[in-house]
DNA sequence: GTGAAAGCGCTAACAT
DNA sequence: ATGTTAGCGCTTTCAC
């Protein structure tokens, strides 16, 4: 067994009081006898019990990360800048990986509830009401990443009709006419309806006309940018560029174009979205649309252990398109 | 604020001894209190209190996993298969992000301790001494994942001598003669020293040349894969194949090559290792020596926990070798 | 400046 | 079958 303050403050022939003081930086002892305490502690390599301690003052200093994988690309790098701040703050993290599961998340939050976290992140799902209302039952803070929900919850996200807009845009801006969308999950309120906004936004502005057929679904991961990309090029003929809704479903395009000797950029160019590693990673590199998903862990603790204080609140972060090498620049003559 | 067992007591009209012993399982009660309790449970929406649990069982169902970087794609699914197992087994785990810093995990090493985890797991750094010594002091279980020590800790890894030497026969027995190697860190121990001895292995023992100026260093990172495959093409002038260390240094040397224009597999070959989501997204799709990184976090854990009881043991994971579309078969003709 | 003692929410003897 | 009670290791009044 560990050493308790009971036998440091016996060993140093004081109180536990003092100790307990000593260890908090509270008043109420001589430098004396902070020293000798002090000595005693390291002599006998004495360590706080710091489940006592949260029985008593209600507090942790752990965190709850609710994610859909932890070995995905996107969430991975969100959790690192989430560990991140945690540590400078002194604080733990519990990871879940909910696996999009409803039932598995909602028996990770009882399970956060019991070890008694002081507060919740969840990233990149679709917050559900049950959560919602689990939440609120167990009165934690919560701070939702790269989505939102019509709750009044915090968010820190980018805004996403705006950043593909603006992707779409850089298409346009470089001669494309004839633009596919790979998006995500089909009907998803967070992820897909607001990027196909911006999308259809985009092109509007110009004053192009929207074609259903050049848009294709898929799930945001690597099978489904293969997949997606077959469609779209099955179904049209005339396309010179594709926008993808995650770096992970352009590389899949990039893959499938590879395999049927279509050349990016010089057939089709392609820009996806995360600005993940895959990006850096692709052949050839990838343009993207990055999200600066290791600051978005970072602030969403900062905002969550904020509540403690002041309100807390929802933050949009700045999105910026990465330029690489798989956006060719079509020249007017060409285009006509 | 939340209920507690004596509340659920009160508004049952039975003693917190008996609640308790429902809550657990224990047997003394009636079927007919138990449902009482258990309705009065449910009506309020009491959840025990984990903490007040573990101060008196000292046993806290947390689990403590340190590892150099969540966003890393080789840790994060170990870190992947630890959560499902954990999960399984109705443990929580802990997340530490080491950065491969000392001074870092030691300071995880204590708030581990002091929140009382049930067991450690340590994935593929270098455990150095302070790390053991610091654990032992703890007397905590832990276990090593793709990473060893001279200390008496169990681990759980693949045998990468002889995976390195199954991958480097693998492409003599295709007709290559004159094989790279991208090594890891200079000098590691663990990952570096072994893999090397055994693509040395598989050249003497096919009657092979070893060059030294075809072994190339990296970090593991793709980054240094750009340029370890740089180094080695400016030194050799006869390469075919090029093995590598992890796959994002394959992907590293495959970016390098596509730049400079030299068709893999045409006319270089070039093998992975890991078997990560980078081999499977790869341009071409990148064949690989794969290990089994999702299975060797479920085992840590239930070696882990094993050691509750019984002795737990280290255990080697079966390598294997993933053929997807980097590796070329050279005829004999051509060899010549 | 320092100590005694009362809990935090729970489990586990020990009674009954 | 059920209740009483003594802690687990700590913090925090309240005395002195």
């Amino acid at each position: 067994m560990s050493y308790t303050i009971k036998d440091v403050a016996k060993k140093a022939n004081v109180s536990v009081a003092t100790v307990s003081r000593i260890l908090n930086n509270l008043p109420g002892y001589s430098e004396k006898t902070k020293e000798k305490v002090l000595e005693v502690i390291a002599e006998m390599g004495y360590q706080p019990n710091a489940i006592a301690r949260g029985l008593i003052n209600k507090k942790t200093k752990t965190l709850g990360v609710l994610l859909p994988a932890v070995s995905d690309t996107f969430a991975s790098v969100v959790l690192s800048g989430i560990e991140d701040m945690a540590h400078e703050l002194d604080y733990s993290v519990m990871v879940c990986n909910t696996d999009k599961d409803g039932k598995r998340t909602m028996k990770y939050l009882q399970a956060l509830r019991e070890k008694q976290v002081d507060g919740i992140v969840f990233v990149s799902e679709f917050f559900k009401e049950e959560y919602y209302n689990a939440i609120i039952a167990m009165n934690l803070p919560v701070v939702l990443v790269s989505t939102k929900s019509k709750y009044d919850v915090p968010f820190i996200k980018v805004d996403d009709k705006k950043a593909v807009f603006d992707g779409v845009t850089y298409l346009l801006e470089r001669g494309h006419r004839s633009i596919g969308m790979i998006a995500g999950t089909k009907g998803d309120p967070i992820a897909t309806l607001p990027r196909i906004e911006g999308y259809k936004r985009a092109l509007k502005e110009k004053g192009h006309p929207v074609d259903r057929r050049k848009i294709a679904f898929g799930d945001f991961g690597f099978e489904s940018g293969i997949t997606a990309a077959k469609e779209l090029l099955d179904k049209n003929d005339d396309l010179t560029a594709i926008f993808c809704s995650s770096d992970e479903m352009a590389a899949g395009a990039l893959s499938y174009l590879y395999r049927m000797s279509i050349r990016v950029p010089d057939q089709i160019s392609i820009i996806g979205y995360d600005n993940t590693k895959v990006a850096e990673m692709a052949i050839p590199p990838l343009t993207t649309v990055g999200q600066p998903l290791y600051e978005m862990g970072k602030n969403a603790v900062k905002v969550l252990l904020d509540r403690e204080t002041g309100e807390q609140q929802s933050v949009f972060m700045p999105h910026q398109i990465v330029e690489r090498e798989t956006v060719k620049v079509i020249e007017k003559e060409e285009t006509e």
